[in-house]
DNA sequence: TATGAATGAGTATTCATTCAT
DNA sequence: TATGAATGAATACTCATTCAT
């Protein structure tokens, strides 16, 4: 019997690992598609080298993953978490803070800092997985960003009677996270990224206060 | 991207070898595709052991198949081939004959005798082979099959002024066809397949006559 | 310690349930055979899937059965234990009948039911399970159906003081299994069965006052 | 000798086609290159089949590029020209207009139009291509904008005596540039694409004014 | 006994690249 | 120069089978 190949991308888990040493083993599954894709860029990762990897057979692979695109799925999906966690917690920040413009650097530099800390694999990410956006992850990540710049401005907006478009508030997200992925991505070694950081906080603040 | 498997079996040659090498090769893959059959059953059937049989890389088969469902289907041609040039022969025989019984033993040893010379080969097709009714050799097998018995006793009609049922013939053919298969595939060693012959040819005769 | 590199299939149970748990068991797991044959065909049939679709652990199949094969085997096993059921009720009608054709033509009735039954997994036994012969079912259902027809035609005969020579009964059983089979398994729809059975019967019976 | 496990990509053409037949065969390669990434993404893209698409050998493609990277190479040279081409054009505008917002609008534009017309292609470069920003083009491409930038505004600033710090500079190529790409290849259908290039223009002028 | 996580040999298939014609 | 047949390393994925719990 032939198969016919059809695009059917599919990133959900086969099974749900439910016993503690399956649960380790597939975290190291994942841990092996992020050193993959860090070392060798999304055309190295390959089922057989992520179970080489972490050290599991091949079996284990397929017995939790359909393929190797929910791998990077999962991987997605657990930097987001990391990313969501940070947000919020410097969200907290923005409230306190009477100045909006110290308040926005703070949530840039935090947002920037974790960007760096993950600069090789944000970079094969982006640059290289063909279904980046349609990851599930993706599509969170952006909603949040969007959800928490909004709820976080909101409350400012109120403390200075601030008004914001719909129209801006998209040009503010898009620009600033433009912006960053140059910035961690892209930028020459001689851009001070400190000085763009600042800049584009002052920028974006004006910008508020005139929206 | 992940892809989704249908059943669409592809029975079709890729494409058709023009030039005298690629010929050559294609005919070997079959030949070695025949070999394994024989020797090691349709689980033994690779495209890898194919490649290796026949001599040529694995690419090159895949360059001129689909898959080894193609290979058989190829096979099957070849031997749908054969039979017919035998049994287009047999028929003229049963032409000149007056005996009506003598030209049908006649036509059922040829068969017998061939079905004999492939006997392991057609064990494995008959009883292994899962889309062997879906080839497009064995529906035209059976046509022609059909077709020459019906031309044949034809003649035979005229000359005896017989009528025959379209019931009766479908019935005397799978008789046949089936009691062959069963002689040649799976009756003990202690039959006499001459005798059956016999006999199959006088039952059939006067089955004939009778319907 | 002989290795062979050709598998010797084992057909016999590795255990005899003994516990009403283990026997339903085990009864779920060849009825899941059943099904997966119907719905998938034998290249479906993995010990991985019969364990699933019976709802057990893949472990308790390996702890009764030594492997697939031995799961048709008993699957086979179960349809002959109907088969012969049937049969010799059916036998029964020969014997109270005094029109050798009525009960020719029920015997074939019955067993032309039985097969439509069971017409998609007759059909993956019969064209796609390898060892379907080596089976200790299929050669005990040979001799089976062997026995009734002699058994049955014995007794008739001595009724019509019929003598039947071996050839002709060989001839008979496979021309009859040969048909049944071709009629339930490949017979285009456009056939109808009953007229065939009818002139099945006759042919059978004209055949047997003959012989 | 040094044999590096990491393949050292190669961008240069092997051969520059003098002939007119062989410059044809050159174009229509990039020109399949172009259709097979916008079809079916850069996963697609093989030599083989951008010799099939192209209609030429797979041994003429090999004679003129080391291999599929060097087409793409050559492919977003190709678009790196149009680019240039068009942005001279729009960069007149600017001189001769006295409202700086509407040329910078015009410019915008302009820009955006161009990527629309290949937004598939330009999809899958930037977000497949593994090796794109290593592109001899991309980096011409990036420091042509940038000339283009400070040139048409070094006028502009002159006629309006503006200074402009090349942080600023910096912030507003990447913002601008980050933003027509999200808006062109990530944006919902819902954002009103106008709108926002006006937003867009409005805002890069103020921050002009006032850098 | 029963479970199911883990294994890994084996199979199908692709595609960059060479080279005889 | 151009062709396209041939190659084979590399990759995705399956499934029979074992064994620790």
């Amino acid at each position: 019997m032939r198969t016919e190949k059809r695009k059917v991308t599919d990133f959900a888990m086969k099974k749900v690992p439910s016993q503690q040493r399956s649960r380790a083993s597939v975290k190291a599954m994942v841990q092996a598609c992020a050193r993959i894709l860090e070392e060798r860029g999304y055309a190295g990762l390959t089922t057989n080298a992520v179970a080489e990897v972490a050290g599991v057979s091949i079996g284990s692979v397929y017995e939790y993953f359909p393929g190797k695109e929910a791998i990077v799925a999962r991987l997605a999906e657990d930097m987001l978490a990391e990313t969501t966690a940070l947000l919020h917690g410097r969200l907290d920040l923005t409230d306190h803070r009477h100045d909006l413009k110290v308040a926005m650097r703070h949530f840039l530099g935090a947002l920037h800092g974790l960007m760096c800390k993950h600069r090789r694999l944000l970079r094969v990410l982006v640059f290289q997985v063909p279904y980046l956006h349609q990851l599930p992850a993706t599509r969170q990540l952006q909603q949040e960003l969007y959800r928490v710049l909004q709820t976080g401005l909101q409350k400012t907006r109120q403390q200075y009677r601030l008004k914001v478009a719909p129209e801006t508030l998209y040009l503010m997200a898009t620009s600033a996270s433009g912006t960053l992925i140059h910035l961690v991505l892209m930028a020459p070694p001689t851009v001070d990224g400190e000085l763009v950081l600042d800049s584009l906080a002052t920028r974006l603040t004006d910008w508020l206060k005139q929206g």
